[in-house]
DNA sequence: AAAATTGTTAAGATTTTGTTAAGATTTACT
DNA sequence: AGTAAATCTTAACAAAATCTTAACAATTTT
């Protein structure tokens, strides 16, 4: 559950801003100050901040320049563009002037929560019960971590980038010896073996079927 | 100089646009339609989108689906609340509705542009009984102080960054030897395994995976 | 049933990795 | 500049993981 620091002095505000996040499923903690915010920021680390700019002790804008390493977005009446421009640049992330809707800032604390990187997920191959993990090499069978070498995992990504489609020998023994043109058909055999070994070691299915004459595709 | 994609089509506002970009030191590149955007989006890698939601051919909101890491700012005429969140959640990073303020549109895209991850000069690096201090020499081990070398430091040093990411040894190999381009591999292995010794001598634990054939990653 | 193709297994060959120590290079200090 | 200490690279060898080969069993096609 994600843990979002809510500043803001005005206590309806407040509230109003609680129980929504709250019904929202996250966890939420609350400064009135922003003398007590930085306080409470130098205890625990949050994932996001929701900062009204106009607070007793500490003004927003310093805030702002002091919390470099988790998302802010600025709740403000001040509408100016100058106000606004000042503390994107100065390192809010957003910037939402009042009155707001709250599907509005629900939505908008999504975009900052969500993972930077979504290129794991794009480039992870999924299908049936097995999952390929690109960036580090592992295959996911039923959420079950299992190692495949070099090769068996140039295999089956080949095979699951095309589900549906026939995978020719010729094609796959080109992923087993990239260089070496003494290849043997004999050597793909015994990968797709293993491949298929650890397969069945956690599912006790068969996933890859063979295309007599032909080559490997993935069972349907 | 970063490369913004414009996906407007109407003329006018098209060329406010690119002036205003120009102006301020970025590449701009011009696609009227949502399928002329899609081709340019095959031939080239962009660092941001700016993008209009009513489009000839693909409309804006099939372009967000479609488009997963390159951040995206919507402009539209269109201010509905619902429009917005469904941006929003459904992939852009930002919702700016036209007529906008040019001054605020730069700060909007400087956010979307500036490095996610700011570890400001205070930060350390934290992972399991591991702490990396930021001075460049100091790991903190359970608390104990242990020195490691500039590049020992460098290495261990985006190895934490990405814990659950392997980090091929050519990767690597470049922080190894920034310039010296006669760079063994066996030079690499040396210092991780002067690493993992250092560790192993506090911890008694394993704490850096080999992948073979591709690199290191932490253990989990 | 014979021939061809595929599947499995295990033993060697090959490749990659881990460790150590000595020599080369850089850095720090007087 | 000259010396000592720290760091990096190289080389040699040991260990581990992976790949290939070969033998044989199982299956499919003719």
């Amino acid at each position: 559950m994600k843990k979002i620091l809510i500043i803001e002095d005005d206590n309806s505000i407040h509230n109003v801003i609680e129980e929504l996040l709250q019904t929202n499923n996250y966890s939420t903690y609350n400064a009135y100050s922003g003398t007590e915010a930085l306080l409470l920021l130098e205890k625990e680390k949050y994932d996001l901040i929701l900062l009204d700019l106009m607070l007793p002790g500490i003004n927003g804008e310093e805030i702002i320049k002091k919390i470099k390493d988790i998302p802010i977005i600025v709740l403000s009446a001040k509408a100016s563009i100058n106000d606004k421009v000042n503390c994107l640049l100065s390192g809010a992330n957003d910037y939402i002037t009042k009155p707001f809707d709250g599907k509005e800032l629900l939505a908008r604390i999504e975009v900052q929560l969500r993972p930077k990187n979504r290129h794991s997920n794009l480039e992870t191959l999924k299908y049936k019960d097995l999952e390929l993990l690109n960036d580090n090499h592992t295959l996911l069978i039923n959420n079950n971590k299992t190692n495949l070498t070099k090769t068996e995992y140039a295999i089956l990504k080949h095979l699951l980038l095309n589900p549906s489609q026939v995978i020719t020998k010729n094609k796959l023994l080109d992923l087993v010896s990239m260089d070496t043109e003494d290849c043997d058909e004999n050597s793909l055999r015994v990968h797709i073996s293993n491949i298929r070994k650890k397969i069945r070691d956690c599912t006790k299915k068969e996933y890859i079927e063979s295309i007599w004459g032909i080559g490997f595709k993935m069972k349907e």
